[in-house]
DNA sequence: ATCCCCACTGACCTCAAGGTAAGTACGCAC
DNA sequence: GTGCGTACTTACCTTGAGGTCAGTGGGGAT
């Protein structure tokens, strides 16, 4: 539960994907529906440990719909719910904002490469 | 520093907003360029070491800026800067969802009242 | 005299999110 | 028969973000 209440919109959003490999757990079901194995692998650096917590996590949210089939090996799949896919639709500008101060960033430290292999 | 590289555009922006209180922080300059004073009854719940420590990050990520006018008693305001403006653009979709999440579990819990003042 | 207000700073502490490593049960390939 | 892949779970440990509290130094109100 949670301590403090909620004192807006932003905040509660803020909420759901606030762990720290949510948003691009999400980034991730965007493409395709994933196998958890899959999962793994496009979100380099996750434990299995966390990767499953955060997945409860979204789909006790609605954000991610787990599907089980039933077969020997295990295959599970994740996809994102309606609700997940206008989540992602409202990230997509602050994505959009991360990736020009990526640029920015990224034009900086040509910048200073450019000092130092000038001296 | 940070130890893992940036995987995408969302995840530069998490970086920037995922302070306890930073939407909050911005959410409220939005509105007004605001004193240290006004700034902690905006956010409730915020020590004022964190709130100075959020500002400061915020300020040496070029979101907010920070004005000191020299009397006393102390005076200080902060704003957004055109950075920030349009990082609240960008949170502006994500504040809506989070609103219309927010009224969803709104009416699940009236449901839930009506539930349990029926019996 | 005593208190509050302004905008902080610094020392110390807590706790929960996240990391590590091992175990599970089954099937298939070599 | 040894190891890998599947999708986890469990116990234990670490870390750092955030919380608590006290102090600063002058001005103005009571």
């Amino acid at each position: 539960m949670r301590k403090r209440p909620y004192v807006c919109g932003l905040d509660a959003a803020v909420d759901v994907i606030g762990g720290k490999w949510k948003v691009l757990i999400i980034w991730a079901l965007d493409y395709q529906r994933c196998r958890f194995g899959e999962l793994k692998r496009l979100v380099p650096g996750v434990s299995e440990k966390v990767l499953t917590q955060q997945l409860r996590e979204l789909e006790a949210d609605g954000i991610v719909h787990r599907e089980i089939y039933d077969q020997v090996p295990p295959k599970v799949e994740y996809s994102l719910t309606e609700l997940g896919e206008d989540l992602n639709t409202a990230l997509k500008p602050l994505g959009a904002w991360g990736r020009n101060r990526l640029a920015a960033l990224g034009e900086l430290s040509l910048h200073e490469r450019q000092q130092l292999t000038g001296r």
